[in-house]
Parts: C-alpha cells; structure tokens; sequence
DNA sequence: ATAAGTATACTTGTATACAAGTATTATAAA
DNA sequence: TTTATAATACTTGTATACAAGTATACTTAT
C-alpha cells in the first residue's frame, strides 16, 4: 500500500500498524470528517484497487468500521453511516456514563500516582500547543482521559473505551486541527479544564468532576458541519502541509 | 465445516450463518464454560484442522473474541483469557449502568407498545419452560433485555449492548441448561422477575426496576465453576442428546 | 414498444499461496 | 558441559484464486 499524500490520519501513528490497521484509521477518519459521505456504497474491490492492497486488510477495516456503527455491512457493499449530530451527542452520553462509573471508583483509591501521570499529560498538551501540534495535542487528549479509565482496572469498562475510542479520537482530531487554524485562544481554557479534572480526583469531588467533564465536552462538541468544513480546509492545503 | 456433533452452540442458531460466524460461536461458547482453559495458545492453523475449515473463517473468529476480551492476539498465538468471577461481575455491573440509563429514558416515553412485546416474550418464555428447553428460555431472555435496549433508540448504547450480548448470552445459555438439569424449580421465580421488570416499566418504578434486574442477575450469576460443570456434564451426554 | 429470459459483470465468503519474521531445536565449537 | 550458530518448523499478515449468488443490462420474441 502506496503511503498517500492525501492520508488524514497521521502516519506517524500507523508506523508499526499492518495494513489493515492503516485503512480502517484512514477509512474511520474519512467517514467521519464527511469525505466519504453518508450513504455512500463501498465495495471491497473498489477499496481495495483505490487504495493499492488486497481484499484482505479491505474486509478486516469494513468489520472494524461495521463494529463502531460507522458502516452497515449489507448483501451487496457496505452502507456509510457516518456520524450525525444527534449521535455525536450519544457518544458523549456513553462518555459521561461511563467516566462518572470510573469516578465513583477513584473515590475509593488512593489517585496520588494517577495525578502524577495525569500531571504529565497536561504538561505534555503544553508543548503541543506550544508548537502548534493539532495531532500531538490530540493524541494527549485522548490518553489524559483513557489513563483515567485503565486506572481503575475494569476490564469490561474499558472494553466500552475501547469500542468508543477510535470514533473519539476520529472527533477530537479534526476538532483540534481546527481549532489550531481557527480558535487558537481556546487552548488555554482546555488545557484549565484538564487540570480541573486532576484537582476534582485530588479531591474527590463529584461536582467538579462532572463540570470539568461537561465543559471538556463542549470543548470537543463541534458540530459536523465544523468537522467537514475543517476536513475540506486540510484537504485543500494537503499538498504543502504534508512531507 | 463439517457439523460436529459435539457443538455447546445450539446448531438452529446458526443455520444461515456463514463459516466464520459458526467458529466464532462455538470458540466463545467453549472459552466461557471452561472448555477451553485460560492460559491456553490457539493457533490459526491448528484451530483451521480442527475445525476443517480455511484459516480466513478462523482469523475473523479470532479478532471478535478479541474484542470480546476472551482472548489476547500476541505476536505468536491468541492466549486465551476466559471469565474470572471478577470479570462476571464487571459484565453485571455494566449491565446495570446502561439498562438503569436505558430505564431513566424510559421514563419519558409511551411504553405500552414495548411492554405489550415483552409480555408477549414471557409467554415465550413460560413456553420453553413446559418443554423443558433450555436453549430457547434462553434466547427468550436475552431478547427480553435487548428488546428494552432497542426500544429507546441509543445507538452507542446498543452498540455497547452488542459487544456485550454474545457473552452475556453465552453465560445465560450456560446457566440455565445447568438449572433444567439440577434446579427446574428456579423458573417459576426467573418468569416472575421478568414480569416484576414489565411491572416497573409500566409504572415507571425505578427502585422496582433495579430491584427485579438484581434479581435477574442472581438468577443467571452462576460461578464460573457451575458453569464449568454444566459443561462438563453435557459434553459427557452429547452423543445421546444431540441429534 | 414492451415483456420475458438470458448473459454478463458485479458482489461477498472461503480456500489457498506466498512472504516475512520468530521461536525452537539441533549441531558444532570451545 | 556449555555456548554460539545455523537450520528448521512454526507463526501471522497479505495477496490471489475460486465458488456461489445477485443485480444489471442486453437480446429476443411477441
């Protein structure tokens, strides 16, 4: 598989990935950007001749995409979902469920090491800031909150992570570019919210917690037509932003 | 593939399912009753002999139980992970979290349609009981709850359901073969629970609601051991009771 | 012109082939 | 006996081949 020049998801991250791996990233971000749009057929042959491998690595991302509510898999092709506001909204129902379960958890453990590392996370989203790295910053982002939920080791809680977070991060990137583009002077409040969320698990404050939550949501919460028109400005620009 | 004769998946489950989704069946069955011990190495080859099928099937089998957290994919082999009572409890406590969200959006609607389609499930259910067969009760059960899940619409919170259906589903079957063995008298008891959770709905009764859906789980919550021995028992007994 | 039937070009699901990499085992040397 | 090295038998990931089935389009007959 040819590395395309016009790949939205990044490549560092799909250094190590198999090329199946590569494509649902791809295919996962395309859909939810709008490239690919709602109601849209693809075909396994069609997939697999674009993007230059076999029906293999093909068949593994469909089921994957199928898995996260992102395709339907039909008779013949499969159907693009794509992501609508409403069910935007739904994931972060999910979230707040399912980070307020893992709260009520961490009120219970000692948490001086989880802030720690969540410190550091923070810190880290500073110098991607700093530099202006809309991918680092997201994948902090992401990992600020997926620390929180591994450290109360419930296996089937973070099954539920793991199903959601690819979409998430699909989210939170294509935010964060924007973002980055757009609304510079957002970062300092974000980052102020993730350090609200360390100093509610300091003090095992349920209120704060699900405050910070909220406002990290808002924070994310753009709505689609944000997320295309974002995706429309990075595919334009591709030719001089990527290597 | 041929259709052995000692399948744990009931066969009628599976008639227009494709190769992949019958392998996929039976591995999870015999991983959660113990069939398969934790600890254990699959490999594609060997799982293809055995099953006399291509490995392609198998891989497909492979990754859904991956995301089911029934096994591991390493580097060399799928190390199989299994069901600790913890991780039966986690199932339980998930359960919990989304049908009480389930519940709360419930409040809100018009439930007389839903609830005329449970009703009509418990007959079922009453049915499969006069015939003594397991199987079905337990199909019944599992579309009880799904059929609460479906009826407010959440997409993330069905896609939850469906990662968590197969092994739910599997631990139910399990359980309830082992109670038309050793303890008939339980059913009576389980209808009435399920008749209790109809109840709630109609009367919007959240305290009744968690209530009958901690008994529900009491009466499916058999160790791991009783699952195993359920197992062990029909495995012993299968040339005479399978066709 | 329209309807029926056939041919063709798709589709997915499974089997097989191949390539690259890893663990193990056997062999050889110290 | 122990260590190092080489050969072998595995492993997964991807590509390709094949089979069965479905939709489309074309051809033929009325």
């Amino acid at each position: 598989m040819t590395e395309f020049k016009d790949f939205l998801y990044p490549q560092k991250w799909l250094i190590k990935a198999s090329t199946g791996e590569k494509v649902t990233s791809e295919l996962r971000l395309r859909i939810i950007s709008g490239l690919i749009e709602s109601g849209t057929i693809l075909s396994e042959n069609k997939l697999a001749a674009e993007f230059s491998v076999s029906r293999s690595p093909i068949r593994e991302a469909l089921k994957t995409l199928a898995s996260e509510n992102l395709i339907r898999l039909e008779r013949m092709g499969a159907v693009v979902l794509g992501l609508t506001d409403k069910e935007i909204e739904e994931i972060y129902d999910v979230r707040l469920l399912i980070e307020t379960f893992v709260f009520e958890r961490l009120l219970k453990m000692e948490t001086t090491e989880l802030t720690m590392e969540l410190s550091k996370i923070v810190e880290m989203m500073k110098i991607a800031i700093k530099y202006q790295d809309a991918d680092e910053f997201s994948y902090q982002d992401v990992l600020f909150h997926e620390t929180i939920i591994r450290s109360v080791g419930h296996s089937y809680i973070l099954m539920i992570w793991n199903n959601l977070k690819p979409v998430m991060e699909g989210l939170i990137l294509l935010s964060m570019r924007m973002r980055f583009q757009e609304k510079y002077e957002d970062f300092p409040r974000i980052v102020k919210n993730h350090e609200l969320y360390i100093a509610a698990i300091q003090a095992k404050d349920r209120k704060l917690m699900v405050q910070s939550l909220h406002d990290n949501f808002d924070d994310v919460q753009g709505k689609v037509e944000d997320l295309w028109r974002s995706q429309q400005m990075l595919v334009k620009g591709v030719e001089q932003q990527n290597d």
